[in-house]
DNA sequence: TCTTCGATGATCAGGATTCGCATAGGATTG
DNA sequence: CAATCCTATGCGAATCCTGATCATCGAAGA
């Protein structure tokens, strides 16, 4: 499990940096709102936490530049600030969630089990066409009958379906997918398109998958 | 300013309609969800304010088939429910903002007028006429209907539309469009222009991109 | 006002180029 | 050692550009 810890004092964030990595979650960081933002657009976190008041860009407009995104990963408010009218502020601004400091580690993580726990509202299930993707279990199945993918070739396929009906970018999918931020010149999203088209059993005429030339993929209903 | 409010109690409908005509808003209105989806599907409005209660089709209902429908007209709820499950639930639906009722009319100009800034992020869809052109997501559409373009028709159309109703010299072009910052001698544009013309549809009488002899062309509404 | 003519843009066809597909095989990981 | 991941390569097709021809516009002169 992601989590992205956006707050501005060195001390808090090594603090919950500390406390969060020995629960075995996997941590990144930012010190302000806009390298905060970037990163929440750029990776899929399965949470963020995000500091009220921050340098440059606010908590908050960061909490709806995310949501403006489209992305529907948690976000938990921290904040020194406590009055209702706050409260009903971060949550319209799309938060699931609002700490006030200073708040107890316990707390926190329950609130953070809270967040990642598959609720009514979050979906899971993905579908195109005769394919249904089950993200939690990591399963993939075609007309009831599974398909066995690897790893990366789910990962591709979950980050395709989580922007359904959108041009998929290579740079975006080499980002996301493979974690690389520099200048790729490599045909492995291809090799693995490819791949996928092939177990999920796509043809000329079921391509839910297209390619969009020069620009990258996209997985939508036909 | 267009303004379309969705909301089947006429109090609220009149007291809105009111205050906002005289913040100097054009305001539209309908009073089931089934009229306010046609006409947001319609027209081309600037902020949808939209009920969470309708007879017929629900708010999030609507709200879905608008985003479904691909416009990113920013919608903002209007709901008397207040629960955090709800306002998560709103804007995964595809919502930008979320009031509860009562609220005063104050906060919802400000909140009308954050989604109409225009900074935030980045204006990423272009209109001319009946196209509409997403350039996130790389898709051209003309009456909800895909046309697929090439990286270079798409680059022509997307440099034509950020000069909107401005003439677009062939040197510019081929500078912005096709990189090339020396003196240029060839065909290429009006190559382009005629297979752009071709593929939106555009006949004589529709010439949403016109010529300017001698200098260049000019996308603009008729 | 009309005609003519040169220049500019429109259209089309074809060859050059780029890009994605498929496959094989080597590298890596566990 | 086996599954997975990535690189490399040749092939075919979509795209891009060029150049030639046809249509159109607009200005100059009758």
């Amino acid at each position: 499990m992601r989590i992205l810890i956006i707050e501005d004092e060195p001390g808090i964030l090594n603090f919950l940096r500390q406390g969060l990595e020995e629960e075995s979650y996997s941590v990144d960081t930012a010190a302000n709102g806009l390298d905060g933002l970037e990163m929440a657009l750029a990776e899929a976190y399965d949470v963020v936490l995000l500091d009220w008041m921050l340098p440059g860009k606010s908590g908050v407009e960061v909490c709806r530049e995310i949501r403006r995104a489209g992305i529907k990963t948690p976000i938990i408010f921290l904040t020194a600030r406590d009055t209702v009218q706050d409260t009903v502020f971060g949550l319209q601004a799309g938060a699931n969630d609002y700490i006030k400091k200073p708040f107890s580690f316990e707390e926190l993580l329950e609130r953070i089990k809270v967040q990642l726990r598959p609720h009514s509202g979050e979906q899971i299930e993905f579908r195109l066409g005769p394919i249904v993707v089950d993200i939690q279990s990591h399963q993939v199945f075609r007309d009831s009958q599974e398909i066995k993918l690897t790893q990366k070739e789910f990962g591709l396929l979950e980050f395709l379906l989580r922007n359904k009906g959108k041009v998929c970018r290579r740079t975006r999918i080499i980002e996301s997918v493979w974690d690389i931020h520099f200048e790729y010149n490599t045909g492995v999203i291809d090799v693995y398109i490819n791949s996928l088209r092939k177990k999920l059993g796509l043809t000329k005429e079921e391509d839910y998958i297209q390619t969009i030339r020069g620009v990258g993929y996209i997985a939508k209903e036909i």
